[in-house]
DNA sequence: AACGTCCTCAACCGCTGTAGA
DNA sequence: ATCTACAGCGGTTGAGGACGT
């Protein structure tokens, strides 16, 4: 015997909301309160199932809702948040007040999936990703500006970016090999997750090692901020998220980060993984620190602070190009 | 002005988890 | 242990507005 649905669909309005629609409903909630979903629509005089009341209920009409787009500060949370919980969208909603699970999922997929693959960047794992990095922009950008332009550097800057981009690529896939060597059957970010099921605590995860070049023999850093997370119990034992301006080690185990980095024989050594400052405020806790800014350009300069990548020294050439 | 395409987001669908009978 | 009702979640859809040609 199947499940019976969850409502009649015969004589079911489905489809927009009419200001009618949502006075009843409003004017049912605020005098018999939410729940029982199922007899409501009939009590409160609604051609809709429970379901769709529930839906407009908590997604538009429940007076705590925060309208308006998302402020910089919330797009910082939600993508940190999406670093440890993955589509979490529900558990991501409830940390972020006045803000709900579907609207933080189509701003997710609407505007900070597309920024961050714009960058490079894997929105599922929030490693960089060289295939994604969308060089067209940042060629754009600089054909764009005639003044940029210096035809001799950019001929030096082929030569260099080759070199440079592979180096940076083989980091990439490094943090990906090491992330998966010791988690074969989790992604980068489920790795994370699964972390924040271990209370007390967890650090993660400031990566920073050097590596010799070939062509000049200085000694290029990269680094980045993963996420600047941690995790720890409540007294009531539930989970509670905090996030800390600190940071580590890439997934806090040195041996195993040396360990891959030697057998992966590229060249490399590790310089260290130990906790370094973080040269980039704490945003959560410093909303004064930010002014709001609504344009895409000033929204991508943030989100570059959040995923901080020094440019190698070596591309410095490329970097008195476009900056 | 007309048309086509793209983008956004409210709403829906199908599924799972849970409580109670 | 099983069944049912219900709430909630995440993925997907589609209407309508914005934008480009």
């Amino acid at each position: 015997m199947g499940r019976v649905p969850c409502c009649d669909k015969n004589g079911l309005k489905k489809g927009p909301w009419t200001p009618e629609e949502d006075l009843k409903l409003t004017n049912y909630i605020q005098f018999h309160g939410p729940g029982n979903w199922r007899s409501l629509p009939k009590n409160a005089g609604l051609k809709r199932c429970g379901k769709s009341c529930r839906l407009r209920w908590t997604n538009y009409l429940r007076p705590d809702i925060k309208r308006g787009r998302f402020s910089l500060e919330e797009e910082d949370i939600i993508i940190q948040l999406h670093s440890i919980l993955g589509n979490k969208w529900s558990a991501i909603a409830s940390r972020l007040p006045g803000r709900t699970d579907n609207e933080i999922k189509n701003y997710w997929n609407t505007h900070i999936r597309k920024r961050l693959l714009r960058m490079g960047i894997d929105p599922v794992t929030h490693t960089p990703r060289l295939d994604l990095l969308d060089m067209s922009s940042i060629l754009r950008s600089v054909f764009g500006n005639p003044s940029l332009l210096n035809m001799q550097g950019l001929l030096r800057a082929q030569a260099l970016m080759n070199q440079g981009l592979l180096k940076l690529a083989s980091t990439a896939s490094l943090l990906s090999t090491i992330n998966n060597d010791e988690n074969p059957n989790l992604a980068s970010h489920n790795y994370v997750q699964n972390q924040v099921t271990t209370p007390p605590s967890l650090d993660s995860a400031q990566f920073q090692f050097q590596m010799p070049t070939t062509q000049t023999n200085n000694v290029e850093v990269f680094s980045g901020t993963v996420a600047n997370l941690s995790c720890s119990s409540s007294p009531s034992g539930d989970e509670n998220l905090v996030l800390q301006q600190n940071q580590v080690g890439l997934s806090g185990n040195h041996d195993a980060l040396v360990h891959s980095l030697n057998n992966a024989n590229q060249n490399m050594e590790c310089d260290s993984v130990l906790p370094t400052p973080v040269s980039s405020p704490n945003r959560l806790n410093s909303s004064s620190n930010y002014v709001r800014s609504g344009t895409d350009e000033e929204r991508d300069s943030f989100f570059s602070d959040l995923f901080e990548f020094e440019i190698p020294e070596s591309l410095d050439d490329i970097a008195d190009i476009f900056l």
